[in-house]
DNA sequence: ACCATAATGACAACACATTGCCAATATGAG
DNA sequence: CTCATATTGGCAATGTGTTGTCATTATGGT
C-alpha cells in the first residue's frame, strides 16, 4: 500500500488547483459584464426559475448568508428583483431584472467558447467521462467523509 | 455538439463541490491541531525544507501577501520559525518550530485514515487515474483558458 | 562599480465565505 | 387553535484570498 496519504493530498492539491484556475477564468470572462464569479453564479441560478435566497444557497451548496449578502448587492445594482412569494411572506423570490439578464447574456459568448476549445482540447469522451467520476467521487467523500 | 457550454458549467461546479467538500473535511481534520487548513497547508510546504515566504507562495500557487500573513501568524503562535538566509537578506528562512511539527503529526494519522478509506472506497487505480486526468485537465486550462 | 529592474515585506482596501447570534415569521404536531 | 420548532433576514466577527501601493533590498547587465 505505498503511501495512500500522500495519494490523498495529492488529489487534494490538484482539486484546490483547478478550482484556482477555474476561478481565474471566471473572472475573465464575467469581466466584459462588470459583475464578479459569484454575482455570475446567483445570477444563473435564477435564470430559469425564481428561487428565495436561502433557495439558492441549497442548490450551491454555500450558506444562505452568503447568498444573501450577494442578492442584497445584486438589487442594490439593479440587477435581481425580489417579488412577492405566496408561499413564505418573510422570503421573497428573487428573479434577475433585464440588466440581469443582459450582463448574463454578454457572458455567453466567451464562455460557450472557452468550453468549446476546452472540451476540444482535452477530448468530448474523456471531459464527460472526468465530470461522471468527479461526481462519483463528491460521492464518495461524503459517504466517507470525516 | 450538444451544448459544449452546459458541459463545460458543470465541470466548473462539480471542481467548486468537491472543492468545498474537500475542504471541510480538511477542517475537520485539522481541527484536533487547532489549526486551520490555511495554516496546515503552510506548514506542509516546509516540513521537508526550508523555504521563504514568497517560495511557499509559489509552490502553493497563490499570491505571496496571503502566505505572508500567515506566516506572520504562525510565527506568533510560535509555530513557525524564521532563521537568516544566506541567500536572501530580507527574506528569511521559514521552518516549523517544535510545536509546529507537533501540530501536524497530531493531524497525520486521522488524515492518513481518511486517504485510505476515501481511495479504497474509490477503487485506487481509479484513483490514480482520476489524478493524472485532473492534472492534464490544468494543463490544459493553461494552454486554452481565456 | 553603477544603475535600472526585480523581489520582498508591510500595509490597506476589497470580495467572498464561514460561524454565531438575534428577532421575526412560518410550519406542523398535538 | 396553540405552542414548540424550523426558517428567514440582518448583523458582527473572523479567515482566506485578491489587487494595489510603497519603501527597501537584491540582482544583473553594461
Amino acid at each position: 500500500m505505498p503511501d495512500e496519504s500522500q495519494l490523498g493530498g495529492e488529489f487534494t492539491l490538484a482539486i484546490f488547483k483547478l478550482n484556482g484556475q477555474l476561478l481565474a477564468a471566471g473572472e475573465k470572462l464575467a469581466e466584459p459584464a462588470s459583475i464578479t464569479v459569484a454575482w455570475w453564479q446567483v445570477l444563473g441560478a435564477v435564470l430559469r426559475q425564481p428561487l428565495t435566497a436561502p433557495g439558492i444557497a441549497r442548490q450551491m451548496g454555500i450558506t444562505r448568508q452568503a447568498v444573501q449578502r450577494i442578492a442584497n448587492r445584486l438589487i442594490a445594482e439593479g440587477l435581481l428583483q425580489a417579488s412577492p412569494n405566496p408561499a413564505h411572506k418573510r422570503s421573497p423570490l428573487l428573479a434577475p431584472t433585464k440588466d440581469g439578464r443582459l450582463a448574463i447574456e454578454r457572458i455567453r459568448p466567451g464562455q460557450a467558447e472557452f468550453s468549446t476549445r476546452l472540451i476540444k482540447s482535452f477530448g468530448r469522451a474523456e471531459f464527460e467521462a472526468l465530470i461522471s467520476e468527479l461526481h462519483r467521487m463528491s460521492t464518495t467523500v461524503d459517504a466517507v467523509g470525516p
